[in-house]
RNA sequence: GGCCCCUUCGUCUAGCGGUUAGGAUCCAUGGUUUUCAUCCAUGUUACAGGAGUUCGAGUCUCCUAGGGGUCACCA
């Protein structure tokens, strides 16, 4: 059985980032029918926040990615750990170091003068003396000395790491409190985690959390290290680039199957498909093809998926996802009409719900610009001459097409092009120059609306055009 | 700086020793559409550079350059 998890630190909101990567964990849990894990990494008990474990959740929820049994939170661990510091302090395969952070602080500044990696230089590995008093210790594994550590990565082949980049690094801190990469490993292997999918910048805690591994004589699991997504510009993502709180696309209006459609694309394929149904990710998911080399984060393409998941969503689906957007129109008896006219024209929700407002609710302004190109001429005898023919119109005016008949009848008798007519009806409808088609817009807004409209353009042109030039 | 990783169109990517280097997006042009959008068609653009190995290299090896990650009593 195959067993992955997603283990944030609640210090932040979840971004696209760790988005793609619980992502990944996720599919491949599914793909395999085994499970997919929660672990909430509170270990820092002075940076978590509840707002931002909340935040996580939701987008997690929002997503639709669900995760089997409860979560896991490590602060109610703490005992589990203790077990395996002592346990470790009797074996001797850890020990107390009395060093003070003062001291520590030394030891850096003299390395880095010499160019040196910074490390720990054991000097407690041994110490069977007197402790200095009044120094509270934190507790070091004890690291290979000699050798390499090997392991080999899912997605990046072998990494072979000397023994000598890795010290005798903290697992308890003066205090008692476990530190990460301890407690990461045991609850990794507790949960008999499989296979660990996981950001790159992790790609150096993995020889760590082997040495604990073995201290401790768990199982390792299969480590893949995904690589990072950039920004646009190649550079690492950052609050400026915007939308870093994956909750973020859903008030820009992308659909999540868009954003996770766009996600799995990043950094893994399967051929040349590009659309991907949530249940064809997961059949089709395998860790063996993501890329080793880092993404970049391109908003043309997530904005094209997310048009494209708008355009081919049932209108009844839509209507809902739109209640979220202030559009509603569920229960509406053009409800039809009004979504096929519209659900082409916006690229996210909010511009789809701008589009339904457009239509539904009556200009109360129509733009300057627009009226100087639309209403010139003889712009305002003709739409008083066309709401005429709909009040004198006797056959039924319900569909498009029979809209269609009254512009078609009337182009007709008054021997004008399309134009006259279109573009002044366009903006008296719409207050803007382009939109659904007219015969749609008519046929939903029905026929009083649509005198109404043409009725209060008319009145809107004649305050404003001399009228010389009408 | 040490160590590790990465490098195919602007961007996401296919490729797994022999291809006119493919797809998608973007952009441009044309067509459909009474506007816009959609849709369709066509087009421009890529193997970071240099040495090898090989009959043959985007694919294998090495070097260089560039980019990224990491070096906490954070996670």
């Amino acid at each position: 059985m195959i067993t992955t998890r997603f283990a944030p630190s609640p210090t932040g909101y979840l971004h696209i980032g760790g988005l793609r990567t619980a992502l990944f964990s996720w599919l491949w849990a599914r793909k395999n029918r085994g499970e997919f894990l929660l672990r909430i990494e509170d270990t820092d008990l002075s940076r978590n926040s509840d707002e931002a474990l909340e935040a996580i959740l939701k987008a997690f929820d929002w997503v639709g990615m669900s995760y089997d049994g409860d979560a896991i939170y490590q602060s109610k661990r703490f005992d589990i750990y203790k077990k395996y510091i002592d346990q470790l302090l009797e074996e001797g395969k850890a020990y107390k170091c009395y060093m003070s952070k003062d001291e520590l602080t030394v030891l850096r500044e003299e390395q880095m003068s010499k160019g040196e990696r910074t490390r720990y230089d054991g000097r407690y590995r041994d110490f069977n003396g007197t402790p200095p008093e009044g120094v509270e210790p934190v507790i070091r594994i004890k690291a290979p000395q000699e050798g390499n550590i090997i392991f080999n990565d899912g997605v990046k082949g072998e990494i072979t790491i000397a023994s000598t980049e890795v010290d005798d690094f903290v697992i308890a801190r003066t205090g008692g409190v476990p530190t990460y990469n301890f407690v990461v490993a045991i609850d990794d292997a507790l949960m008999n985690l499989t296979d660990v999918i996981r950001g790159d910048d992790h790609l150096y805690n993995t020889p760590k959390q082997i040495v604990v591994y073995e201290a401790l004589g768990f199982e390792i699991p299969n480590f893949y290290h995904v690589a990072m997504i950039n920004n646009e510009q190649g550079k690492k993502l950052s609050k400026r680039d915007g939308a870093t709180d994956v909750m973020e696309y859903k008030t820009l209006g992308y659909l999540p199957e868009a954003l996770l459609n766009f996600l799995v694309r990043l950094g893994w394929s399967h051929g040349d498909q590009e659309i991907f149904s949530i249940d064809e990710m997961i059949e089709l998911f395998e860790p063996k093809n993501i890329n080793r080399s880092s993404s970049n984060y391109n908003l043309d393409k997530l904005l094209w998926l997310n048009a494209h998941y708008i355009k081919n969503m049932p209108n009844e689906q839509l209507a809902i996802r739109l209640k979220e957007y202030s559009i509603e129109v569920e229960g509406h008896d053009k409800l039809e009409l009004l979504l096929d006219a519209t659900k082409e024209r916006g690229k996210t929700l909010v511009e789809l719900a701008s589009q339904i407002n457009l239509i539904m609710n009556a200009p109360t302004e129509y733009n300057p610009k627009n009226v100087k190109k639309a209403f010139k001429g003889e712009a305002k005898n003709i739409l008083a001459d066309f709401a005429m023919m709909l009040k004198e119109w006797e056959r039924p005016l319900h569909t498009p097409p029979e809209y269609h008949a009254v512009i078609d009848n009337f182009v007709k008798s008054k021997e004008i092009g399309f134009g006259k007519i279109g573009m002044p009806l366009r903006v008296s409808l719409l207050g803007s120059m382009t939109g659904s088609g007219l015969d749609e817009i008519m046929a939903i807004i029905g026929v009083e609306e649509t005198i109404s409209r043409i009725e209060r353009a008319i009145e809107f042109v004649g305050s404003v055009t001399p009228t010389t030039n009408i």
